[in-house]
This record gives C-alpha cells, structure tokens and sequence, in this order.
DNA sequence: ATGGCGCATGGAATGCGA
C-alpha cells in the first residue's frame, strides 16, 4: 500500500504533472494541498480518466484539499470538527482500511501576527480531534500533508535564517501531535543528507538544496511496523514549472 | 542568497505563500 503527499500549489497548473505522476507511481491514495479551485472546477474526469476517485474540499483561490484514491473513499469528512473555519484546509477519509487525514496546515506568516494565531489555534483543533476522536476511532491512521513546520534542525537548511516554520511553539505543536500517538514515518528510515521536501522559487534554491522539510506523513503506533519506506520524491521538482514542493511518499505491508 | 519567483485575480498591480 503505497500512500502519498503533495503541495501542488494550484492543481490546474499542476494537473499534467499530476496525472503522469500517478501514472508512473500508481499510489493507493495520494493527499494533496493548495489545489487553488473552486470544487466546480475540479478536474474529476480527468482523474477518473487516470484511474483514481477522489475526495476534495476546494475553494477560490487559496487553500484546497484533495485525497485521490485507486478504490473509493468512504466516510469522507470535511474540516476539523467543531472548529469553524473558512479556510479549506482538512479532508478526511478511509482507503483500503487506513483512515487517511489530508491537511493544508496554516503558513502563519510571522510569529506575533494574527496568522501565527490562526495557526496555533488551527493545530490545537487538530490535536484536540485526533486526541479525542479520530485515533481512539481508527487505530490505523495516517496524518499527512503540508505541515508548515520543520520539526527538527535536521529538516532546515543550515543557513535559513527566520523563524516562521521553525519556531518554539511551532515545533512544541508539532510533538504535540507526536505525542497523541504519531510517529514520523520518514525518520523510522534512513535518509540522505540535507533531505527537504520544500525549496522556494527564488535564488536557485532548489539547485542549490536550500530547503526545508516541511511536508510530513504520520503513522499511528499501530502502523509502526507495517511501514517499508518513506521517501522525498525529488523528480517533479525538477520539471519544467513545478511546484515548490515535493511529493512524499510512504509504503506499507500489504495485510 | 529571501524585495529578486510563481500563482490568482482581473485585465495592472497587488496579496500571499514559506
């Protein structure tokens, strides 16, 4: 069972990409992030044409979630519960027996600014639900997408200097999560050096790998063993107008 | 090496991402 994520930053610019990504790594189910449309505008046929169903929450040009899955989707669910937002940035749902929650996590701009708010309080609903609700329900779960968080030195280009994406209460939300039960599956592997999953557009940073790994899967406890892999799939990065993220991708033990 | 890119909106210039 192959399980992935994606920050395509705009699925219409993206969507060729996309489809020949699918074709050539043939997902169970892929999480992806920034889809930048309105659902009216989702590009369902084409992805049907490709062999996937999918699940989306999008909206008009910010934010937007997908999960695109080779069996259909069951108990979709949108949002966080109880947590009323306008921003769509969570779908839920259960392929091949796995809960698979997809998340768009709040950039946050700047620490002190209401955005840093925004996303603090964003993650405490996340936490507060998956405590609570979704793990006590699904033993098998799986949290990805885009993080906005580099959880560790080893996840920061050495010379980035800010502290968005990297502060204290960032990283403390982040073994928040942890500590309800996750595990970060690409760190149960051994990875290259300087392995980063983001590079802005500007200055040559992805030739240079200045980047930040930002983009996370999450296994539950239970999950643990059952994982074989955990890779950054740099190779779409490398196209012409790509992303600014990189797919990762987890692989399971069949059952 | 982060004002410097790319995307969306709207039809130029601005907001936003990370």
């Amino acid at each position: 069972m192959k399980i992935a994520t994606w920050n395509v930053n705009s699925l219409k610019v993206r969507l060729h990409q996309l489809l020949d990504w699918l074709n050539t790594n043939h997902p169970d189910a892929l999480c992806l992030q920034e889809l930048k449309l309105e659902d009216k505008a989702f590009p369902e046929a084409e992805i049907q044409a490709a062999g996937y169903y999918a699940a989306f929450s999008g909206q008009k040009t910010y934010n937007g979630v997908a999960i695109l899955s080779s069996t259909p989707p069951e108990d979709v669910m949108y949002g966080i519960p109880n947590f009323a937002d306008e921003q769509k940035r969570l779908i839920a749902a259960t392929v091949k027996g796995i809960r698979i929650v997809c998340g768009y996590f709040p950039n946050g701009q700047a620490p002190g600014s209401d955005k840093f708010a925004y996303k603090l309080a964003w993650l405490d609903a996340l936490t507060c639900w998956l405590k609570a609700g979704a793990l006590p329900m699904h033993p098998n779960i799986v949290l990805a997408g885009d993080f906005n968080i580099a959880p560790d030195t080893l996840d920061v280009h050495p010379e980035w200097k800010g502290e968005i994406l990297v502060s204290p209460p960032e990283r403390a939300a982040f073994r928040s999560l942890i500590e309800c039960g996750f595990i970060d599956a690409f760190r149960l592997f051994e990875q290259p050096e300087h392995s980063y999953s983001w590079w802005d557009y500007r200055a040559g940073s992805f030739r240079r790998n200045f980047g930040l790994r930002i983009d996370h899967i999450l296994v539950s406890q239970a999950l643990r063993d059952a994982c074989r892999a955990c890779a950054v799939d740099k190779a779409p990065r490398k196209l012409e107008r790509p992303s600014d993220h990189a797919p990762v991708v987890l692989e399971l033990a069949s059952k």
